[in-house]
DNA sequence: TTCAGTGCAAACCGTTTGCACTGGG
DNA sequence: CCCAGTGCAAACGGTTTGCACTGAA
């Protein structure tokens, strides 16, 4: 499939991300190997980073989208599609009010609340997929 | 309580708010009203939808900071400082096995995976809010 | 030698802000 | 009347892209 050269540059962008227990942004790589890589440009760390996630080395927390807003207030748990980028209420949120108290048990900071993150196929793609797959198969 | 001025402009946004099911982005308001509201700007869009989601009317999701990146490609759980802005391994991610099935059952579109979100304070930022409370307590 | 990868700078896109004007209270 | 809110345009910050150059295979 693809024929990716390792180059140094990647080297040490991907033991920057390993070494480190935070989840740095671009820039703060970018800045933290600047030391030891003075003319390293940022569109080169954003583009190892895009690399490594999509060869499954590593993944992008949060999506990068724009921000979408909610009418309703109310804590409640999103499906993101992972086809057409949209978010969607999930029906009945199951109640699970044991995963707080179980990760503030061993955790030094302090935990106060939590939501369930869903992805998927929001009903429209998954259709749209099912259509797919008996034609053509190329997602993306 | 506010002592918030009730626009038109406001009015409008609110209500296309509640009134989908999808969570649009400010632009996909902007776009909605434009026929009832030619002339209103996408920063008004932007400013209104801060202010609901400040008076706890609506919400915004995903968190606009810039992306950030992780090593461990494993889907696994995070917290997110409500203070610094950091993003956290959790030490052990409780197994929640039932979420996704529970989910999935009475949901026409397909479920590929979760992750637990969490949000609190991470441990540094903990003690600094303990270090406050004793002398000044202005955050920010 | 060759082409994927790099550095640089400019473009992009979503969001925020400064400013003078408007209209809700 | 007065100031929160508005429209507009410019600024901003994070990310992407076009282009000529470089270096891994």
């Amino acid at each position: 499939m693809e024929a990716k050269r390792m180059t140094r540059q990647r080297e040490a962008i991907f033991a920057q991300l390993v070494s480190r227990s935070d989840h740095p942004t671009a820039e703060e790589i970018h800045e933290a190997l600047k030391p030891d890589w003075p003319r390293m440009s940022l569109a080169t760390v954003y583009r190892n980073l895009g690399q490594l996630c999509e060869g499954g080395r590593a993944q992008k927390l949060g999506r990068g989208a724009a921000d979408r807003f909610d009418g309703n207030a109310a804590p409640h748990c999103h499906l993101t599609c992972e086809r057409c980028g949209g978010v969607f209420d999930l029906p009945t949120p199951p109640a699970d009010t044991e995963a707080e108290p179980q990760a503030a048990a061993n955790y030094p900071g302090k935990i106060t609340g939590h939501t369930l993150c869903f992805f998927g196929l929001c009903p429209n793609c998954l259709n749209r997929a099912a259509d797919d797959r008996a034609s053509d198969n190329t997602y993306l």
